[in-house]
DNA sequence: TTTACTTATCGTAAGGTATCGATATATTGA
DNA sequence: TCAATATATCGATACCTTACGATAAGTAAA
């Protein structure tokens, strides 16, 4: 297998881009966000049902939510008492799985 | 295009894989570290480079990549007066690359 | 050995974040 | 209207993170 060599170019940056980037990232750094993440990846969920899932008073689910709404993650609409989120960020997934890939628990040493 | 249904099984999480993924996902979630780990995966760059490139001091660089090598994202080697860091973590590429992509500036409404 | 260069570490102050309990708002049904 | 359910918001507190300046440590050259 031949040794691919990297470039020797600087490739330059966008500060504006890195900190809306940093902004989403951080976001998305916490476990409770990750698993609501995961589990809206995969369906669609009211409030409580997911602080139930992550183990959290309802008032918390609900706030990591708002901020995750404010980074375009998600969107929500009410069906009677119940709020109900569900994705909108069309990326999330692929960052999602390109995360679960590392995390899995023989995710190490794929290549030099 | 078929429309993809989602499946309505919960994924099952992992608690421990999510809070090390937020922990590593903290880490990069920096504008400065953005940009060094964009930097190291295009090269191989001493603690004064990363530093001027950044326009940061260089004890913030040398802070900042102190967390990202706990995290395993680097290794470095000293040479003379210098040390320089390079990428040791293969899966930041492909995080990178999910999240260049994202945040390109024509990246939104891919689909959905 | 003395000086300069490069990187790492430490203490600290400022600002940000997470969580909790209490309370407010919205909706439904009695 | 009143009570119950579901979600959102607020104030307070504890904790964490960042950046800065000072200083230490490692290396090279005078």
């Amino acid at each position: 297998m031949a040794t691919k060599l990297k470039s020797t170019v600087k490739p330059k940056g966008n500060p504006a881009a890195f900190a809306e980037a940093a902004e989403c990232l951080k976001t998305l750094a916490h476990p409770v966000r990750l698993r609501i993440v995961q589990l809206l990846l995969h369906g669609r969920y009211a409030v409580g049902e997911l602080a139930e899932d992550c183990d959290v008073p309802d008032n918390v689910a609900s706030e990591h939510l708002r901020l995750m709404q404010r980074c375009g993650f998600f969107k929500s609409e009410r069906e009677g008492r119940r709020v109900y989120y569900q994705v909108a960020e069309p990326h999330l997934e692929e960052i999602m799985k390109c995360i679960e890939n590392r995390f899995r628990p023989d995710a190490r040493r794929t290549n030099g």
